[in-house]
DNA sequence: GTAGACGTTGACGTGGACGTCAAGGCCAGG
DNA sequence: CCTGGCCTTGACGTCCACGTCAACGTCTAC
């Protein structure tokens, strides 16, 4: 098969699988007029790659995945070093969520503070010969109303 | 004070200061030989930034906070348009804390199953004719050990 | 033979927050 | 006067995974 074909498989662009060769990830064939050419081996690491890739890693890390599936192994993740890298995703996603967590935690108490702080300031500037009376003029109009129809 | 000593005092760099100006973030006046300069309440602009762009706000994201502060409020966050950036930055991150723990979840299983399989085809490997008896040799020999001293 | 749909390489653009030169001006101390 | 330390502007580099455009070759169908 040839470039746009395996990239409409995948669900993805040209360019990204040029993109993929310049870095030898996912080198291609070549016919013998010059155009890639792809089987579906070559299908199936680009869909561990693009399944990697929505996990949130980055390209380099993709390529242990990568090599062991062209060395035959049966899963991306048969290899030790794709187990480290898998490792290694983990203790940095506990990271960053646990920064997150922090960082939220942070930004909600800064909100409800200034939240607080607003409501004060607005008080003190609408109130300075007490607070108005609620429904000044409508309990008197009720009646009105209500008796009118 | 000119722009070195700020950047020093804001734990920051000279380049880091000329950027916010280029952005109209943070303008400086400027002495008679064209050297920036800054007075304390820009020390307390760029604290603010500092701060913001630690939780991981975008530089144009602290903008409403500095306008609020130039504007007189005594903190960047007495305005609405603060107020509602913060709001917008607590959905950010819930949306991103909620992604990340998908994804942790998700990788956590796909290396769990890994493992497993890995050990699985370890076993299968190792183990042509059945599994190797526990301590095959050592207790015959701990009364020696333990009978010799 | 020509239009149109594919393919090729090369090279620059994107976004964000700066880092890192380069070439030069200003000012104090010795 | 000179050195050294501060400052100025301008402009390119970084990281990452591509997007986008240009200019051109290849193959198929009409």
């Amino acid at each position: 098969m040839r470039i746009g074909e395996l990239a409409q498989q995948a669900g993805t662009t040209t360019r990204t699988l040029r993109h993929y060769e310049s870095l030898g990830l996912l080198p291609a064939r070549r016919a013998g007029n010059g155009y890639r050419t792809y089987d579906e081996d070559d299908l199936r690491l680009l869909r561990q790659i693009r399944v990697l890739q929505d996990f949130g890693f980055g390209l380099e890390e993709t390529r242990p995945f990568v090599d062991c599936l062209r060395a035959g192994h049966p899963a991306g993740d048969s290899c030790p070093a794709s187990l480290e890298v898998y490792r290694r995703k983990l203790a940095e996603l506990d990271d960053c969520i646990g920064h997150l967590r922090r960082v939220r935690a942070e930004v909600g108490a800064q909100l409800a503070r200034a939240e607080r702080e607003t409501a004060a300031l607005k008080a003190a500037a609408e109130v300075p010969g007490g607070p108005p009376p609620l429904c000044a003029l409508a309990p008197p109009d009720i009646e009105e109303e209500l008796s009118t129809p």
